[in-house]
DNA sequence: ATTTCTTGACTGATCGATCAGTCAGAATCT
DNA sequence: AGATTCTGACTGATCGATCAGTCAAGAAAT
């Protein structure tokens, strides 16, 4: 079993994990207002006092909790992006397919970051800045990949592709309760995979639409 | 000047239309948890007090908020819906038209409810009552409008592309800001009308690929 | 022994909500 | 008509609870 570490490390890893870990989860429910610091410390198994000395502040504690998660996600991306074929005739399906899998797999932290992630997109200023420090850089290289498998088009364009994939991502991320709902009780399928390329077939039959028009 | 009501019923009305504009401006900004009653209450230029005589809690004021708005939404999705001819060739762009130009134009509210609505469709507990009840019986009705331009698919994929169609509106809704940074300060065009086209050739276009896939 | 980690006790500010009470005008009574 | 009662709109003061954040001191590790 696991503890390969020195018994002293594990013990601060632990407390900064499980801060971590609880803070992802009650900001993903409550959002950063709704979440208090002695709600999270008690959900933690911590003192209040531990959040502040390990974060500072409030703000630099979900600064930490979407930097950590972003990184993983978008080291994830750029590794799916720089692996396709450029001559690939999927090519822009897998693009796609670069985006969405890692918010969906272990390192996108589950439905939790899902809704903060989708939060972050919609969000106010705080979270302006976070998506502009954490994010904008990846969505850049992102847009630049959609801008080459369409030559003629501009890179406003291109943008504009990258946003509305990342809306279809978001708005089937964190709510499959709704789908179910609105099909009035219809069996729905749960395979991930499937859901997951059927995604990506919008993305793509989106993307190409915007093009011809 | 335009006061045709009685001065006494005008004096009324002004407040609870002030404090409803207020509200909505500041619950798009903020959020729920983030608007305080007494912020609220000096931004409408009332009393906290008077928050609470006319609608009870602040659950209650956000929740007449967002049916205010989403009454008016409705109404007009509902209508242009109807007046698709059942025969016509571009149905499901007319669906997906009379989807998205209700939340854009004068009755969605502008960008504020664009804030408040693109925050619901990921919210919490709470967002997800009040859209369960202003906003999942007009949804069936796109659903079942969706479904009928696809004779062979199931209900359940029908209301998957309407969840995707949300996602595109959503996300290109409130933060056009995003698009320009993307594209690397590339000129951007401004025009409203031609920018939902573009969106509902998304929407169609990713339809249509999830069917043939 | 010294640094690192962790805690309990505490602060001022702000939260949503409630209170008694003011005020203007409509309704009712004489 | 004049005095009275009633009602709805509205306010300032204040409630207990909770907010994020601070601090000195204990516990643990090196």
């Amino acid at each position: 079993m696991g503890a390969v570490r020195k018994p002293n490390h594990d013990a601060k890893l632990d407390a900064l994990e499980r801060i971590l870990v609880a803070a992802e989860l009650g900001f993903a429910e409550k959002g950063f207002d709704g979440l208090g610091m002695k709600a999270l410390a008690a959900s933690a198994g911590v003192s209040q006092s531990l959040l502040h000395y390990h974060f500072g502040s409030k703000d630099r504690l979900y600064a930490a909790v979407i930097e950590h998660r972003s990184s993983l996600i978008n080291q994830e991306r750029q590794k799916l992006l720089q692996a396709i074929e450029p001559t690939a005739a999927d090519r822009l399906a897998q693009v796609f397919r670069a985006l969405f899998l890692p918010a969906l797999g272990p390192s996108g932290g589950g439905r939790a970051y899902a809704r903060i992630f989708a939060g972050l997109i919609v969000g106010n200023a705080r979270d302006e800045i976070l998506v502009r420090k954490n994010y904008d850089d990846t969505a850049r290289l992102f847009v630049a990949a959609i801008h080459d498998c369409f030559p003629n088009s501009t890179v406003t364009q291109a943008a504009q592709i990258y946003l509305a994939a990342l809306g279809v991502l978001t708005a089937a991320l964190p709510r499959d309760g709704r789908a179910g709902r609105l099909a009035g009780g219809e069996h729905l399928e749960n395979n991930q995979d499937e859901f997951v390329e059927s995604l990506i077939r919008f993305a793509v039959g989106g993307a190409v639409a915007i093009q011809n028009g």
